[in-house]
DNA sequence: AAATTTTACTTACCATGTTAACTAAAACGT
DNA sequence: ACGTTTTAGTTAACATGGTAAGTAAAATTT
């Protein structure tokens, strides 16, 4: 038994236009750029995240974070260990469920925030002028049409 | 010296409209399904991604396979490696250049392809169908335009 | 109230992402 | 030819992605 692709009258998308890769490829040239900045601070572009989620939101659980990081569970409490060793930020278990670990960030933390807020700033924006301020708001939409 | 959020006239967007996270935010969602199609075959998305490529273009080194299905080097190494011992693909040293590794896809490695192409395109046609032609082909223009 | 189920993590395990250092072979320069 | 540089891949080290199993506390059920 052989083989038999010609037989399929359709086929996959070619990379170029599958939209898994391309996702995938654009994530890639976006970020590199938050990378090299965040790679002076020591930090992960993750670690950034969650610091940024506590900065902007305040104390919170780890729950509250997974969603607004986009970060899965096992990796965020490994990540929050981490940053609580290094004293990034600090953590304390709640009083009324005391399943909850309720993390703020500390002045170290917020440290590293106030000095590369300005060049994440000016990355976004570089991106957003590089797309025209139209086509960016168009992208974000049809990616937010995907997550339904 | 305190911290001074509020003088800042421009905030980061929120991470609803950050584009690096709805990047990554959206392959998530779309890379599920696959996924879960390939958890039954025993093979990851990225190993997935290495046997179309050789199924599709034919015996080629790595860094051809690379480029092609969006992989590091390092990466690579590690999955080609892994194939080789599940006995999925079968690569020789070329004579020409004895750098150089030429893989092809093996038996074994051809079937997981066949098995599972038929609801690969499935899911690719049904992504497509929920975005609608239009509003899909837009996106991948615009992933595009990020590439460059 | 005791048993069961759910929730909020945590740990383990394996694979990949990412950077850096390393090896061997080919290509280049003089 | 000989030394240098470049190329193709590998290895190492650390962090995250992702699935599954484990733990302890809270909420529900009976």
């Amino acid at each position: 038994m052989k083989t038999k692709k010609e037989d399929l009258g359709k086929r996959l998308p070619s990379t170029r236009r599958s939209l898994p890769i391309a996702l995938m490829r654009s994530r890639e040239k976006v970020m590199g750029p938050i990378r090299d900045m965040l790679k002076v601070s020591g930090i992960t572009e993750q670690q950034w995240r969650v610091l940024r989620v506590l900065s902007e939101s305040g104390a919170q659980d780890l729950t509250q974070i997974s969603l607004k990081a986009s970060l899965l569970m096992p990796s965020l409490s490994r990540i929050i260990k981490k940053l609580r060793e290094e004293g990034l930020i600090v953590s304390q278990t709640n009083d009324e469920d005391r399943r909850r670990q309720i993390v703020r960030i500390g002045t170290k933390g917020q440290k590293i925030i106030d000095d590369n807020l300005p060049q994440a700033m000016k990355i976004a924006e570089e991106l957003q002028q590089h797309l025209g301020l139209e086509r960016h708001e168009q992208l974000l939409d049809l990616l937010e049409t995907l997550e339904k």
